[in-house]
DNA sequence: ACCTCGTTGTGAACGGCGTTCACATTAGTG
DNA sequence: CACTAATGTGAACGCCGTTCACAACGAGGT
């Protein structure tokens, strides 16, 4: 923690800690690297010890972010009144999106930094992306729209493309609410508004009505 | 055009053109003040007798931006087949949000000049804004929504936040797309995926079941 | 105990950025 | 023709990310 002298315990994870700290106060532009080595106490050039950039910086620090949203999602997956079959599904699709939304009311700096110029599938999948349930947040949509599947309410051809559709409404309306013109919304009207963004990503993947025969 | 010695002909609209060019070929990030100066072939300073910062620099930028997207959009509703009532009202909000992507596809640099960081609702309705049309593209959208009520297909109990609604979709298929991890997606399956977007807007906005009674 | 060697942090420097300010040049106006 | 307001210049400030030679340290072998 505190540093021996010249050599410091852990830099690598006190450089993660403080860009988290950073990054929850004022967004991800405000993640300078040498704001950050100036926190902890160290060199600016200190950092490339262990990040090669400062954008290998952020990613580090995005992976991280989509742990806790992963988290997020799994807490409102867990109050999900008990059901079966399609009722069950449709709450834990929409519990996924509700957990990304509300995750990104309660830390906007932080869902900025994961979402905002997260540029590549490959973080789907990271390992470091995974919460405490193991899963990343896009495999816990690739999850609740499995569930949809079986249950029945979700078509083979509708299937593929699921997850863009789904992902497309819920993150244009946490940006447009976060970030965007309608980030001055009262939480009453976000809450009624994000209901309604689930309700329609439901009707639009339960349609099952493909332009082929 | 050509500077006639020391003064500049219209040196904030050349800054403005500049800065379209650039944006187009590289993204808002490329927008430095200091490279549009050296553009111009003018000091870094003179800027700043047109522009207060490089904030306003750019939001200049984007108000002429957003003009372009509501001609696309335009161009979009004048390729929908004439029809009636709630079939011609269908057609008008589908155009409009796949006018919003083509335009992201074709100019994914001017895309995210002009919604990545777009941050108030003030530009939905600034004159500069605009298109030949003299409607700028979020007044295109209260336009095809005013529409679709006309003819029957959105109550006006669900008609407030129908904006937010369809936009947020268009939205956040765009960024998937354009910047984010869909972007890979070759044009055959996006036009598609695009397609099932809107049609799930349209389910979205029509099933009228609001809460209350 | 010593010496080496790889790891980790330092300090100074480079070029680029946005911004400011005193100053130079010009176009219009009275 | 002189004055003034508008417009462009040049140098400077403090920030940024990045690089590189160098210094301090920990560990392992002899």
């Amino acid at each position: 923690m505190a540093r021996s002298g010249y050599f410091h315990g852990d830099l690598r994870r006190a450089l993660l800690d403080a860009g988290v700290d950073a990054a929850r106060a004022s967004g991800p532009e405000a993640l300078s690297l040498r704001e950050l080595a100036r926190i902890v106490e160290v060199a600016p050039s200190a950092v490339y010890r262990h990040f090669e950039s400062r954008e290998q910086l952020v990613s580090a620090l995005v992976l991280r972010t989509l742990g806790m949203v992963a988290d997020a999602m799994e807490d409102e997956i867990a109050a999900v009144p008990p059901a079966e079959g399609r009722t069950w599904a449709d709450g834990v699709l929409g519990a996924v999106g509700i957990g990304y939304l509300r995750f990104a009311w309660r830390e906007p700096g932080l869902f900025q930094l994961a979402f905002r110029a997260h540029r590549d599938l490959d973080s789907a999948h990271d390992p470091d992306a995974r919460g405490a349930s193991g899963r990343t947040p896009y495999e816990q949509l690739e999850r609740a729209l499995d569930t949809l599947q079986d249950a029945g309410a979700l078509s083979a051809a509708d299937r593929p493309g699921a997850e863009a559709l789904a992902w497309s409404a819920v993150h244009g309306f946490a940006m447009l609410t976060v970030d965007g013109p309608l980030r001055s919304l009262d939480e009453g009207s976000r809450e009624h508004l994000a209901a309604r963004v689930v309700e329609m990503v439901r009707l639009g993947l339960e349609a099952a009505k493909p332009d082929a025969p």
